[in-house]
DNA sequence: AAAATTTGTCTAGTGATATAGACAACTATA
DNA sequence: TATAGTTGTCTATATCACTAGACAAATTTT
């Protein structure tokens, strides 16, 4: 299927615009491994032909992309690959952000965007096994590597348990670290929903993502070893970017 | 986040319509269980307020919908949802398409499209660890529950090894049925590669998928118990039917 | 019966998307 | 230097997406 030539066509009258449409196309071409770094890209003639549209509707998609960074065209010479595979993100027992990405980048942290404290939502309160509307705290953070967003997560955690957790992120920029001041030293995955959409505004802004991009979307809970739920937690990870590697649990 | 309210904007002049923007998070918010079966839709007037649309953007996407089965509308009654939650298929050591859905469907079986035997590509090969260009056999299936299609797998097997493995699948319905004719009572996943990406065209006609919509892509490796690779499949799945859930492996 | 609410249809106008063609600007090669 | 190949820019036109307003048709409530 997707292996070698795959003529991936493109939808007219859609919703999707076609220059979306190609715009995704390359994006996954490249993430693919189609394209060596700083290769060149078709030029515009052919893959207007190839895709059947006009070469503006191809200029389009290609000008989308050099915004994105994940492209630079060259009058003359023609267009080239800048941006690298997807990051390939290990979903497991025992997922750690850090850990999981170590090989495949120089450089990664977490940022803590914002926190707050406020009632459990019914959502919540399953999640951690609480009771609907007891005090948790919430905490939204983006996961960097090399400088690149590349996860946006929102965590709950029990108000009464986890004081001045908010700080303990900030100041480490870890999870575990953070665990690790309230005397948890390990932690598990207990649970974990898989789904995708497209980004919402939030998303875009937080993950610097043009319109019209996809996210997928974890919802986990972690438990401490003998099952107790000690963090309920939403993320997305921007598809162009990342891959989720199921592991071992 | 998704829990309560949330404002869930829409982004204009981003390649994606409006009209469908709206749709999917429409679905995305039926999918949630913030409608009960039967549930009246909010009003057109309403629903184009919240979104700061025209009244006919917000008709353009519930027109979607309808023809997709999701909702009916009545005129003079009201927009009314149509279709359940999301499947929650399950993926961990041992994924079975059948026993995954038990309880969540009555009725579900795989549908054999298409069978071919080809040589090897690099990616392919990899997975099944032979040397590339090993006879390979192909085959393209697409699960169905409820009548609904749920899946679309391509999966690869080596040629030697599987002759036959085509008509057992047509005839079985089932791939743990067809591994038995040869003697492979168990398998296990080796591993599983997560994305997610707009629909293809083939996706569109197999899914039975308005354009625009997304699939969750997974790549696997399955295994004897003694850690030979069977099985190498890239299926995908309709995100607005399907959402993952990942257990123990 | 009347009024209110809701979906269905129609017309008209505006902006974004896509097509078509031509030519300029720049780069590499013969 | 000349030529071929490539990206950049411009004009013009057609179609799709969205807005705006009005009214019809069906249903429910008063």
């Amino acid at each position: 299927m997707a292996g070698q030539q795959m003529a991936s066509s493109i939808e007219r009258r859609s919703g999707v615009s076609l220059w979306r449409q190609i715009a995704d196309q390359i994006l996954h071409s490249i993430a693919a491994g189609d394209f060596a770094e700083n290769a060149a890209l078709p030029p515009e003639v052919a893959l207007a032909e190839r895709y059947g549209v006009n070469r503006h509707t191809v200029r389009s998609a290609i000008s989308a992309l050099v915004q994105d960074g994940v492209l630079r065209a060259e009058q003359g010479r023609g267009t080239f690959v800048l941006s690298r595979k997807r990051l390939s993100y290990p979903i497991g027992a025992r997922t750690r952000f850090s850990t999981g990405l170590q090989g495949q980048t120089s450089e990664r942290h977490i940022v803590l965007l914002t926190s707050a404290t406020e009632p459990a939502s019914q959502r919540v309160a399953e999640g951690l096994g609480l009771a609907r509307g007891t005090e948790v705290i919430r905490l939204e953070t983006r996961g960097e590597a090399d400088g690149r967003p590349v996860s946006r997560a929102v965590a709950w955690y029990e108000a009464g348990r986890f004081v001045g957790i908010d700080a303990a992120m900030a100041e480490t920029g870890s999870v575990t670290a953070s665990f690790k001041r309230f005397g948890i030293d390990d932690y598990l995955r207990q649970s974990t929903v898989l789904s995708a959409r497209h980004a919402d505004a939030a998303d875009l802004a937080d993950l610097n993502l043009q319109p019209g991009a996809i996210v997928l979307v974890a919802v986990a809970v972690n438990v401490t070893p003998d099952g107790r739920p000690i963090q309920f937690a939403e993320t997305r990870f921007p598809a162009e970017r990342v891959e989720l590697k199921l592991s071992a649990l």
